[in-house]
DNA sequence: CAGTGAGCGAGCTTCCGCTTGACTT
């Protein structure tokens, strides 16, 4: 017999808790949502009021069955699921699916799991916020509906499973959007002068002019000047300023700074995080919130005091700053701030360690600095040189912790300036002038969406990470690393009354772990904002946001809202279908030289191709596919021709041709009639005969070594050994062999028990059929 | 490992937010 049980959301949390609540109270967990909208078809009945159809999946039906059973011999049940929308939601879920008595029943919330704040909420309990729990309604059902009627879309008139959302269209917006920027960005050159003085003590004095100089002529021309100036300082100016720590990590902000300083992507740092809660090192690594609580405030204060004494102490409470935080928990925090190190991997220590920091860092003293400002006048121009120093007074918080920028060319590190006074005049050792360039926008990294989409509300904690999955995964985006190109730039240095010209390169526009859209997203996007715009809207978000706010007041009724969305949405949608055409984001470049056909670029079967020809002509049209890193909408003509240059026939070899092309797993040479993939390092466009020789060499001696073991008494039957190790090969189907096992001294006997074994296992579950085809489309697109 | 093409077949794909496993290909 149980006297309480507490129901939360998450089982590490109910660990704590329980040791909280003491023997009369048992506390589970509902593992989050208990209940969803069906799968099948919408889950939603347009007609009868946009009623939704909520069914337990499939890995929730233990949850419940188990909480059904302990809440019936409970004497009170306590939901504790999350102050906000979504965790009001759950209770109610709770409360219908596990059939509770209301009288029995009391809904409580705390937003620290602290033993003050439980034992407060068990005695404050309230009831169920249903106007809360209708605007998570709206939200689920209209997220389905945008989600499920616009996905059909694009698979009829784009590509079969295909899909579109409130949130992943958005952020693919975001990054097609910048990739145009990036594409018609116009570099301009202008030129950076620097000038390197001596002062009266013999100390050099580095300074700038602010203003960029357009042409080499004016350069030139203000080089000159130079020679015969004479340089005076006008003016020096001492101010004291200051730094202010950061608030302490929600979510998004330690997937940035994880990505910055350590290198994570966003879905690793959420694994680390995800295991550090769950062995209690850490709070809540799902939040939004920059709150502390007073005992976490009290801890940090204690370590500051010890670590590093009095004067860098400043304690201080953060106020979010985003748009639609719900703030159901604290900011993510070490559990016990007198730990400063844990034990686990080494990533998991150094997450640790950048949670520690930072949150110590923040409830630390501001730096205080001097910054200085020395202005130097050229007697006979207008443009003045300015050097800024800064020195640390006093370092506070920058004692343990320093936030990360994304901007790409750090500021130089600035210094001590020496000594100068009004009126001083200065001989110049040398002033050079830099041709520089503009700098297109920057591309996101994976952790950079993550602070815009939070910025505009879109998507919550809990489904950053996935997102940037989603959006990968349904080939609308790459992350990858891209080389830069190399590019000339003049330098011009006077020295000793004369000037010096030199040209000299660099390499530019490197990228690393950048987020870039293939043509399948753009695509997608632009048929999207052409006929979807309203729910493309960076608004869109902000202002359904709004009505569930007024749903959650009680001022307006959820399906009301729904159906003043669902209506015109709906007809767009039946429209769309009726009228559009199909969408390949087709290009005309111009006409082949050679046979005056046009030459095309779109999607294709198989993705980005180019075609000579139409498909209604006589002749059969050439196909190519594009390269990595060239885009449908940037192609050229010329290199549309290139493609086309392929199959090309290296020679003969054995009396047999040697072809090289590319296909469907990428470059290959052929050689009576046999196929051998090219090496990453090989370019199908220059290979050369002894190269594809020596491939092909290669190719037969690992076919030699490829078979372990055929049996007389079953042909069919083989033992071979490929890029995962030895595996039996059996009527075109092929079986893993058990770990550990000699796959020489297999019997025939055993291989037939393998086969058997693995046939079974096969039907097992869905979920695994799922995952073996999402990483062969994976692997299919590496290749 | 196997496979190297350019829309037949039948049926499936898909959303966002809560939460953790059970899977390795």
């Amino acid at each position: 017999m149980i006297e309480n049980l507490v129901i939360v959301e998450s089982p590490a949390k109910a660990k704590t808790i329980e040791k909280f609540l003491g023997k009369d109270f048992q506390v589970k967990s509902s593992f989050g949502h208990i209940r969803d909208l069906a799968k099948k078809n919408l889950g939603i009945e347009i007609e009868n009021d946009y009623q939704p159809k909520y069914i337990v999946p499939d890995d929730k039906k233990a949850v419940v069955k188990d909480l059904k059973k302990l809440a019936k011999e409970a004497k009170l049940v306590w939901l504790a699921s999350d102050e906000d929308r979504e965790g009001e939601a759950i209770a109610w879920h709770l409360m219908k699916e596990l059939d509770l008595d209301p009288k029995k029943t009391k809904r409580i919330v705390f937003h620290e799991i602290t033993k003050e704040a439980i034992q407060k909420a068990i005695k404050n309990p309230r009831s169920i916020d249903e106007n809360l729990v209708n605007a998570q309604q709206a939200r689920r059902v209209l997220d389905r509906l945008v989600g499920f009627e616009l996905s059909p879309v694009l698979w009829k008139k784009v590509k079969p499973s295909l899909s579109a959302g409130r949130v992943q269209s958005v952020a693919v917006k975001l990054l097609v959007e910048r990739e145009r920027e990036v594409l018609n960005f116009k570099s301009e050159s202008f030129f950076k002068f620097t000038g390197f003085f001596n002062t009266k003590e013999k100390s050099e004095l580095k300074a700038d002019i602010a203003k960029k100089i357009k042409s080499p002529d004016a350069a030139k021309e203000l080089l000159e000047k130079c020679k015969t100036a004479d340089f005076k300082v006008s003016n020096v100016v001492k101010k004291p300023g200051k730094k202010s720590p950061a608030a302490p990590f929600t979510t998004s902000t330690l997937q940035q700074e994880a990505s910055r300083k350590l290198g994570f992507s966003v879905a690793q740092t959420m694994a680390i995080a995800q295991k550090l809660y769950e062995s209690g090192k850490i709070t809540y690594m799902r939040t939004d919130s920059v709150n502390l609580s007073t005992m976490a405030i009290g801890s940090a204060k204690n370590v500051i005091l010890n670590e590093f004494g009095e004067k860098y102490l400043q304690t201080r409470n953060f106020k979010t700053k985003s748009k639609g935080a719900q703030e159901a928990h604290e900011a993510i925090r070490p559990t016990f701030i007198e730990n400063q190190t844990v034990s686990g991997t080494d990533r998991e220590k150094r997450l640790y360690d950048l949670i520690w920091k930072r949150t110590i860092a923040s409830q630390m003293s501001d730096a205080q600095l001097e910054k200085t400002t020395i202005t130097i006048d050229i007697s006979n121009d207008e443009n003045k040189f300015v050097a800024n120093g800064e020195v640390l007074k006093f370092d506070g918080f920058l004692k343990v912790y320093i936030e990360s920028t994304d901007e790409e060319n750090e500021e130089e590190t600035k210094g001590l300036l020496p000594a100068v006074k009004v009126g001083e005049k200065l001989d110049y050792k040398s002033i050079q002038a830099v041709e520089r360039f503009t700098h297109y926008p920057p591309r996101y990294t994976e952790a950079s969406l993550v602070k815009k989409l939070e910025e505009l509300g879109i998507g919550r904690p809990s489904t950053y990470a996935p997102t940037i999955s989603t959006i990968q995964n349904r080939g609308y985006v790459v992350k990858e690393d891209r080389p830069g190109r190399e590019r000339k730039y003049s330098l011009l240095l006077l020295k000793g009354n004369q000037i010096n010209e030199t040209t000299k390169t660099e390499t530019t526009g490197a990228e690393k772990n950048k987020l870039f859209p293939n043509d399948i997203g753009m695509v997608v996007n632009d048929f999207l904002t052409d006929n979807f715009e309203d729910i493309l809207n960076y608004n869109f978000t902000a202002s359904v946001e709004e009505e569930f706010d007024q749903i959650a007041n009680g001022k307006t009724g959820w399906s009301k809202m729904i159906d003043k969305f669902y209506k015109p949405f709906h007809k767009n949608v039946e429209d769309t279908l009726e009228t559009s055409s199909r969408s390949v984001g087709e290009r005309v470049l111009g006409d082949d030289p050679k046979t005056g056909k046009p030459v095309t670029a779109k999607i294709g079967p198989y993705g980005p191709m180019v075609q000579i020809g139409s498909k209604d002509d006589e002749e059969k049209p050439r196909f190519a596919s594009l390269q990595r890193g060239q885009l449908l909408e940037t192609i050229t003509l010329e290199e549309a021709l290139e493609l086309f240059k392929l199959p090309r026939e290296l020679g003969t070899y054995e009396d047999k041709k040697v072809v090289v092309s590319i296909g469907r797993f990428g470059p290959y040479v052929r050689h009576d009639s046999k196929f051998v993939s090219l090496k990453k390092e090989d370019n199908p466009y220059k290979i050369e005969l002894d190269r594809a020789i020596e491939l092909i060499e290669e190719k037969r001696e690992k076919d030699r070594k490829k078979t372990i073991k055929v049996f007389d008494e079953e042909p069919e039957l083989q033992i071979l050994n490929g890029r995962w190790g030895p595996y039996i090969s059996y009527k075109k189907k092929n079986f893993r062999i058990p770990k550990g096992t000699d796959a020489e001294k297999l019997t025939l006997e055993q291989c037939r028990d393998i086969i058997e074994g693995n046939s079974k296992s096969e039907k097992k579950t869905k979920a695994k059929k799922t995952t073996t085809k999402k990483a062969k489309t994976k692997s299919k697109k590496k290749s």
